[in-house]
DNA sequence: GATGAATGAGGGTTCATTCAT
DNA sequence: AATGAATGAACCCTCATTCAT
């Protein structure tokens, strides 16, 4: 059985040597833009050969890809909002911002490294529309009509809502890249501002 | 003076060439990127060789620069929202995403050409920053606090407040280059939902 | 009309460039096969910078090709043997042998750098057998039915004979590349024995 | 002794793969020459790993004087036209050739895979012209030396006779990879018309 | 002995930039 | 001012070879 083990160290191995990869590259990416981050960039700042580095990857152009997958991947995990939906929509919102400050916080190289490529890269940006955005607009769209069933909300047209939802975050990340010093320390009030107007408006009360 | 004559028909036709090589240069990056589009590519579309090409401008980082001016140039052209302004809140979310439709339209290569560096460009990222953003956030900000002080709303952080409008500006329009299909060509009830939303909220009505 | 001068000395000077080019490949395919002469060597040997290499053929291929060009341009140059065709069989293969010589020794290099590659290469060797293989034949083909009708010769398969002779001399010429010490130096008297051998034969007088 | 046996396996064992690997290699460098043949395409084509090859061969030159050696050691095999010489000359001439036929036949890719080098790789050039040009020009001198002697042949120059007869044989062969139509399949009559020539002449009768 | 992941030198090619005309 | 040929640094990628397992 050393067999087994021998190989599954390997394996894992492997799988690190991946994952390390990858790693590297999305910071690289994040930090100087996939076209200025050479393979020999990568491979130095991921600790192997270029060689390896194509080994694992059939091209640059593939390494953006997996980066984008692995982003794609963590955002199939599941409905985030699932778990404890708050029965008050502005929670839910609330909450919802919160996670996707999560999840920006986490994957922050990843989602730099391929943003600005997807602008650009009609192969990427399909893959990113298909499966980045329109999960998160469906999961969106399907929350909310359920809200408006149970009167949490009045009937809105749901695809402009969700639509206006996914543009505010996005926007509100590229203003964070940016480097607006308002947006990522003050998150927490910024959900609750979102919230607030969302749900009671800006107008004054009579 | 004939001098003066001669000069003016000179420097217009710089200025024409110069317009011109923009002009290409903005098309093609925002077709294929900046890094993507050559130096040779640019020059025949602008008409003109590479050598002309270096004669007007120093570098190509320069040229993506100077689209960047121009975009500048455009939106200082005074306060768009200065004639007439509407005198309802509402009125003015509405008047305000319309113009917003029409610069992206006229400007269309050049913002996409720029954005995407953007997110990868220090220099440019913090050109953009203080002279896009910036400006247009304090005269939001100073439109909301006039709308505040008449009390066509109620008293909001007007700092997160334009945050957010240009954030879902920016996101609409990043979400619009990805290929969204509702959001240009439904430009104008997404306007209409927008103001609606941010006046009066998503609240059911009690 | 100095344009015209200007133009016709830039003009020269380009072309003088790509056979400058041409002429250090077929040296440098010869000496060390085409996979092991870099395209620095080459660039380097023609004393041009690798990017001007590039501004004459879009690659290394196109530059073997190239050299096919011109020696199939050589080949086509007319009837070689048409001037002064000897009328006497024996004084026709003479002659063709001798030609032959001349040939090789003026194109040695291309022919060399060609050879080795179109063993291996199909594109090339297609090329190789329609553009010099085949007129050669057809040309030979021609002059031995000529012969025949002449009674120079008595009626022998021409498809056959036109073969053995390209043949011979492919071998020939292998032969001598391989460094058979006797072909190069002995070619006049060799050319006698074949012409011999083929109009006579070897059988013993009766 | 289970020794012995267990050796005797073994050494049967490696020699199979070390043949195995050779008809491999000797497949990939007739079909895509020596340099776009991979050592990785080698090895899968063999079935064992890039590793085993080098277990076998020092490198990959050594791989093709390998093969060179196998055909080397093809034509030592004594005499090919030793048994049953039959003892008229054009007999003679045409039972060669069928056995070249023959010999080509069985060892096709190894010929072609080391042609194409052996005139670019002064080493293997050496080794061809000694190992299988030589010895194959004197068998075949001292067969036309005991033609002549026997009076089936009339004193002809046996350096040039030889010559000619090894260039042809390979001429004809590097037409036949060139893809002539003729050569191949009518080899047999091509014989005949070859021994005729040789024999007798293209001379009409008077 | 067998493996195949790791290596890194070196290859072909691109392209922003320069400069003589 | 306009040109475009020339440049060469730098890039992505390949592949023969090594070596730990």
């Amino acid at each position: 059985m050393e067999n087994t083990s021998a190989d599954l160290r390997r394996e894992r191995r492997i799988a690190g040597r991946r994952q390390q990869i990858i790693e590297a590259a999305a910071r690289l990416f994040a930090e100087k833009g996939f076209h200025r981050a050479t393979t020999r960039d990568i491979a130095d700042a991921a600790d192997v050969s270029e060689g390896t580095l194509y080994n694992y990857f059939s091209s640059k152009d593939e390494l953006l890809m997996a980066i984008m997958e692995v982003l794609s991947d963590m955002s199939k995990l599941g409905d985030p909002y699932d778990h404890k939906v708050p029965d008050e929509a502005r929670e839910f919102l609330v909450e919802m911002m919160l996670l996707r400050r999560e999840t920006v916080d986490r994957s922050s190289d990843m989602l730099q490294s391929v943003l600005s490529e997807i602008l650009v890269n009609p192969e990427l940006r399909r893959r990113y529309y298909t499966d980045l955005v329109v999960p998160s607009m469906e999961m969106l769209t399907a929350h909310l009509d359920e809200r408006i069933e149970q009167g949490q909300l009045r009937p809105i047209n749901v695809a402009y809502a969700s639509r206006v939802i996914i543009a505010l975050l996005l926007g509100l990340y590229v203003l964070e890249v940016l480097g607006d010093p308002v947006i990522q320390p003050q998150w927490e009030e910024l959900s609750q501002f979102v919230a607030s107007v969302f749900i009671e408006g800006a107008r004054p009360a009579d």
